[in-house]
DNA sequence: GCAATAGTGTCTATGAGACAATATAGC
DNA sequence: GCTATATTGTCTCATAGACACTATTGC
């Protein structure tokens, strides 16, 4: 490698040998939350491959250099391994890094969090998991054991969920395209585990340009609700006010 | 590599190659945000090395596996190798990682922002950078260019910060040990760029448990105002609701 | 006294919580 | 009619915004 003072750019970048530096392994780790039988639940497979063979962990796997230009793309690849979900609410959590994460030596992990809506759930083991499986939430914690720190990481994932749920609309991300006021009220109150007076939610919901009726009705058995619809799917709502926190 | 189906966890480590797969860099960058002249000033240094040789860039440098137990301990490394303050308030913001951010290939970049209290500082340009400074924000911008893709992460974090400040307490962080609510209240007014109601803001801030009076006073030339003390210095106040945006 | 800064009083507006009341369907 | 669910009415409470007012200092 050759340096001198009088280096341009290039000669420096012709120069440039990557390898001279040990560099951390990089990963990204998402934890995909959905709604079904009026619980939390987060995507988990059972590894196929050492470290944790055998162990369930979040979804997720090492930033592949030639094939991701980017890390969400990385995410997203993962994700599209294990559902047919292709445009979910994606946002970056944390990154976690250290040298004892992970048994093979210093290692970071980019954390994503997922809301995918309940109906248009597919699920594919594909490679690198022999098993893949929906686990209900309870207090952040999943029933099974999780490999690396990911008990911690989803811990940490639930937790900024349920806070933001107090003052955003990140709720409607795991709803269908049509749903009803009380659907939507319900999704609210499993996330935050608590109930919330049907008129102040309402109230705030429709007090924002956040959805618009169908107008079409969805028949409950009793009086039928009406049918309402995300005005900007791409981007949440945030309330000026929290719910409060309980 | 030897590889069979029935290795265990420890036959799989002995011959785990770290090589055979690409790793991206992996760098830490930290906004590091005081106030001085009554401005928002971000700590830029010169780079004194390829690539972006002698432009700005914020404060930063590669994870050193060798002598970081972690990523926050990259950003404090590079925090004192710069300034004299030990333990200011540090928040991971993101993480930036793609093909293009960086001439010598995929690189990441775990983006911190601190908050020092302006009478704490002393500057060191140290090894890497041959010259340093404090550069005012104005709207998430510095006048001067920064290297890689610094500019739009500065502009991410000064974005956070502000929305932060409207509902947090973190602008006592920016406060030398004792202050006046008045001095508090035009930190505010700076990060916010717009003026605060001085009751309202008084309010808040006396409402709920987050300053103590040290029971001195500040003389100001007329009438002297009440020094106050941060209760709790380590973790941030969140009020229930904002201050509206404007 | 005056000017400047610190600090208080109080009215209005917004929106959450509580909860009663009304509306519309199936039976 | 009765019951369940949807939807509305309205009172109270907490707190932000606005802004007038008082308090204490130096001159």
């Amino acid at each position: 490698m050759i340096v001198n003072n009088n280096q341009t750019e290039q000669d420096f970048l012709d120069a440039y040998d990557p390898s001279v530096f040990d560099r951390p392994s990089t990963a990204v780790d998402t934890a995909i939350f959905t709604v079904i039988d009026d619980r939390l639940q987060v995507l988990i497979v059972k590894r196929a491959e050492h470290p944790f063979k055998d162990q369930w962990s979040l979804v997720g796997g090492f930033v592949n250099v030639d094939i991701d230009d980017n890390i969400e793309a990385t995410a997203r690849r993962k994700l599209a391994e294990k559902t047919a979900v292709t445009t979910p609410y994606l946002e970056q959590y944390e990154t976690v890094g250290n040298r004892n994460r992970d048994p093979r030596g210093w290692a970071i992990t980019v954390v994503y969090f997922a809301l995918i809506p309940s109906a248009e759930i597919v699920l594919t083991a594909g490679k690198g998991a022999s098993d893949i499986k929906w686990s209900p939430v309870k207090n952040g914690k999943v029933m099974e054991k999780l490999a690396f720190d990911h008990a911690r990481i989803l811990q940490g994932c639930a937790e900024r969920l349920r806070n933001k749920v107090l003052y955003t609309s990140l709720p409607a991300h795991l709803m269908p395209g049509d749903f009803t006021l009380s659907e939507l009220q319900k999704i609210y109150e499993i996330i935050l585990d608590k109930t919330i007076d049907h008129k102040s939610f309402r109230r705030r919901i429709l007090n924002v340009n956040l959805v618009e009726e169908t107008g079409a009705m969805r028949p409950t058995g009793k009086k039928p609700a009406k049918l309402y619809r995300l005005r900007d799917a791409k981007h949440p709502h945030f309330f000026l006010r929290n719910f409060e926190a309980s």
